[in-house]
DNA sequence: AGGCGTTTTGCATCCGGATGCAAGAACGTT
DNA sequence: AACGTTCTTGCATCCGGATGCAAAACGCCT
């Protein structure tokens, strides 16, 4: 590693071929300016700028003279001095927590697609495990990114004021703050968790329980509570309840553990990950059948939940739309400073073997996951 | 999937709200610039910029006083206005193809906490599924990333001249491009591939199978290479065999199905997320026991391997070590043109039930999933 | 106090494009 | 042919920091 900072010429045995132009390796090559291009067509600097800019009052001859040169030339315009003078980076920042949970993966390669053909391109920050993104977002100002979304870590309701001080769009992914004025996309966590507990009474099961996600999370309150709300509504009283202390794989199949002594007959879990572990631990471990002994029901839709080793019942979130009102969003509010809007978007229950192949549905023609987009529309 | 794009508020589920306060949002604020902060202390900007500079001569205690003040006014540099002069950006640009296949985000996460370790930001790129990176790598010398990290794709070997020409690194991770001189880090596939062949020999099966990933990428090509020739040289013939169209559970399924009529009695896959398909195709599907009717070996070692339902025999990548490789070089050329170098780091194999729990390790405590780091140190 | 070597500062300029303004060119009108 | 419009184009300047160079300040020694 050493040795290409300083090729000493006398050491023997090296075969290195080595011509040594001196003055000709150690050029930068810097690449070329508008300048350049402009010098080279005798135009000034404004026009070759201008060429690049769709908006810009410009002989449509001229502009076409310009990119053909450019291209023969390999002139691209550079990005950051542009940033430099709009003040527009065209850079969404993107802050994750953890990429345990494979909804995330999913959702940050559509996003980010998304992104891409709008014309922006997504800086990636991971939040360290179990903090608030608070840490972060200085950093996302220094860069002078466009936009954050703000996807698995909570963020305190001060920064979030100092965030949108800078008139910078902010969206809160999946996630809700209440004390803040942020804007929210999320699935209808409330409605789906009710959904569920819905399902549970429609199968008659009577020993319902709960296992939680992170405990200070919206999405797991909300899931929660929409759950337990209309179970006390339907009469159904709560027969188990684990507080949730992560999201994981590992978590569902220790809490499923906890709450097998009473012996409960359904569980929803507040994500898929999380009742993937479980259904693990009830099948491998309790030597329980699923949905005979215990229904199971999780939140998300990841790919594994259409697997045949599980085949789990799942709430899938309206990942398509929470990305389109995203993108439209950023898209619409990036020039002025942006209200905030709370959008809250229906789930949709997918039924599959772990809560038992139910009437409603006698077709079951989705063997494999789901590919390409789902036939039944939302809404 | 229309109805993401207007959310009409008369959709049941879907609200928004705005206090739209009209005459303060329009506050632009901008940000104070050094030249603010020299100002307001009564110095030069140079100053402000050498206090942040730690290479700048700057008197101590003047540096004291400026980053005070700057703490107590907020300013921060602007990155983009630095990287304008420094030409360096401290963005690395990572692309990928794909998160479907869990190894990735994993990789993703933790080789985006290594660079912002040392200070390197994270420009996420995905490439179209199926294509090469060619078209991505514009954009990327347009936002003058100062390196590339491929992963997941395969680039052309003239797009990786013209990049190269930049005087910026680039890493191919985890598959490589034999008429290219980029530097490469990945594992050691050719000797992956042998070891899970001296399993299979060690535990006395005959009718050998492999399911392959896509064909035209370097891992598997390496992966397959290490395991035939291994099989050769120990005098089994390779039973049954499919060319793979690509990485993925889906794939692996249908593979598996499509060589089940052979009857083979051990299966090596290209990787982990193809042998799970497999193993449920075996197990649900045509009803077959893991390991005593068919053994089953992954690559990777994703988390899922770990799992219950699966504990799948696999080998697991030094991802450590890869990223520790790949920063490593990053850092150390990111100033000047660097010489390629390829870096090949030896897997491990994980032996799990999935081949039968053999005699070599008869304590078997790695229960939960591996965290943390691997105690074997690679070198 | 005077002289000299070292630090510390300030000045001016550069990085590569964007853009307001006004000069210049092209076109239409009477 | 002269004049008013509308389009194009060039000029100058700005975006916010970095940095080479020279002036200024400081420290040390005789």
């Amino acid at each position: 590693m050493a040795d290409a900072t300083a090729p000493d010429p006398s050491v023997a045995g090296a075969s290195v071929k080595e011509p040594r132009p001196i003055a000709e390796q150690t050029k930068p090559h810097r690449p070329m300016t508008s300048r350049d291009l402009a010098r080279a067509l005798g135009v000034s600097q404004s026009m070759i700028s201008r060429a690049f800019s769709s908006q810009a009052s410009i002989a449509p001859a001229m502009r076409m003279q310009i990119m053909d040169a450019a291209a023969a030339a390999g002139y691209r315009p550079n990005v950051v001095a542009r940033s430099l003078s709009t003040r527009r980076s065209n850079i969404v920042g993107i802050v994750m927590a953890g990429m345990t949970n494979p909804f995330y993966p999913e959702l940050l390669e559509r996003l980010t697609r998304a992104l891409q053909e709008v014309g922006l391109q997504t800086l990636l920050f991971h939040a360290p495990p179990g903090e608030d993104v608070d840490g972060q977002l200085p950093l996302l100002m220094q860069y002078q990114v466009d936009a954050v979304i703000i996807a698995s870590a909570p963020i305190s309701s001060g920064m979030a004021q100092t965030w949108l001080a800078t008139g910078r769009p902010a969206i809160l992914f999946n996630r809700s703050v209440p004390g803040t004025d942020v804007t929210t996309v999320a699935c209808d966590n409330v409605a789906g968790g009710a959904a569920v507990a819905d399902l549970f009474a429609r199968l008659g099961r009577k020993r319902i329980g709960f296992v939680g996600g992170r405990a200070d999370t919206s999405t797991n309150a909300d899931r929660e509570r929409g759950f337990t709300d209309r179970l006390n509504a339907l009469g159904l009283p709560l027969h188990a309840h684990t507080a949730g202390t992560d999201y994981g794989y590992e978590q569902g199949y220790a809490a499923t553990l906890r709450i097998a002594p009473s012996k409960p007959d359904a569980i929803f879990y507040a994500n898929d990950i999380t009742a993937l572990g479980g259904m693990d631990a009830l099948r491998q471990e309790l030597r329980l059948r699923v949905p005979e002994d215990v229904a199971v029901v999780g939140f998300d839709d990841i790919p594994m939940a259409a697997w045949p080793a599980y085949r789990l019942t799942t709430l899938r979130q309206p990942v398509e739309a929470m990305i389109a009102a995203t993108v439209s969003y950023l898209t619409a509010h990036m020039e002025s400073a942006a209200p905030p809007e709370i959008h809250v978007l229906p789930g949709q229950l997918i039924e599959r073997a772990s809560t038992g192949l139910t009437p409603p549905r006698t077709n079951r023609r989705r063997a494999s996951s789901r590919s390409g987009h789902d036939p039944s529309s939302p809404a």
